[in-house]
DNA sequence: TATCTATATCGTAATATTGCAATATAAATA
DNA sequence: TATTTATATTGCAATATTACGATATAGATA
């Protein structure tokens, strides 16, 4: 017990989770946000734009990045953090679906 | 020590992600599949729709509920469960909100 | 009223997440 | 080469999540 089922879902439904999770602590909407402030890529101080320690810092950047929301190449002594817009995309077209589906539907029971 | 410090982030960056968190998990996606799918809001079946057991459901309905995803009214013996649009719509925003700055920005450096 | 049916709540075990100090790694620079 | 700087990893404590059996609740129905 206490472990997500995950192979009882879709690929899809599995797949949006794993973004959604990536995006479901304020830590790493905060990352994301930053990273869409900055100009160009020159990333490199990501951990002192937030308020917390720099392992957690690296942690949360590790899970953006396995979820895909972000990427990064090394440059020389640092690491340089941007979105990958792809991944973003793809929970986006989620909620553009869900949103055609509820225009189509217009059920006001609730 | 392990809690989530949410006093730190902005209220916007802890709405988004309370929103995302609730949908960070594959049951709760199915979920609001299963409820787009579904015609008006005669649902009362959800925990069939799912492969896990009724107590499991409904507490991923409330997750659901708190996060303001999905909303509920009693309806004699059974609780009638649909999508709550303006919820979904916060989410939605942000999305777009990210793409008009990606696109502005077209910085391809990683 | 007794029973059935649908859903919620409680209690608890298994597992995952969050956060950070200590330490490691590796490039840049003195 | 020694030091500085930026980031990652390890290890661990605190907390949260996931799942479900048992039980409670409450409307519907026999």
């Amino acid at each position: 017990m206490g472990a997500t089922k995950t192979e009882y879902f879709t690929d899809q439904q599995n797949a949006i989770a794993v973004i959604a999770k990536a995006l479901g602590h304020p830590a790493r909407v905060a990352i994301i946000d930053y990273l869409l402030r900055v100009d160009d890529c020159i990333c490199g101080d990501i951990v002192n734009e937030l308020p917390l320690a720099q392992p957690t810092v690296s942690q949360h950047l590790k899970e953006l990045k396995n979820a895909g929301l972000i990427k990064g190449d090394i440059e020389g002594n640092r690491i340089c953090y941007c979105i990958d817009e792809n991944t973003l995309q793809k929970l986006q077209s989620y909620f553009t679906d869900i949103s055609s589906v509820l225009e189509k539907k217009k059920n006001n029971c609730c």
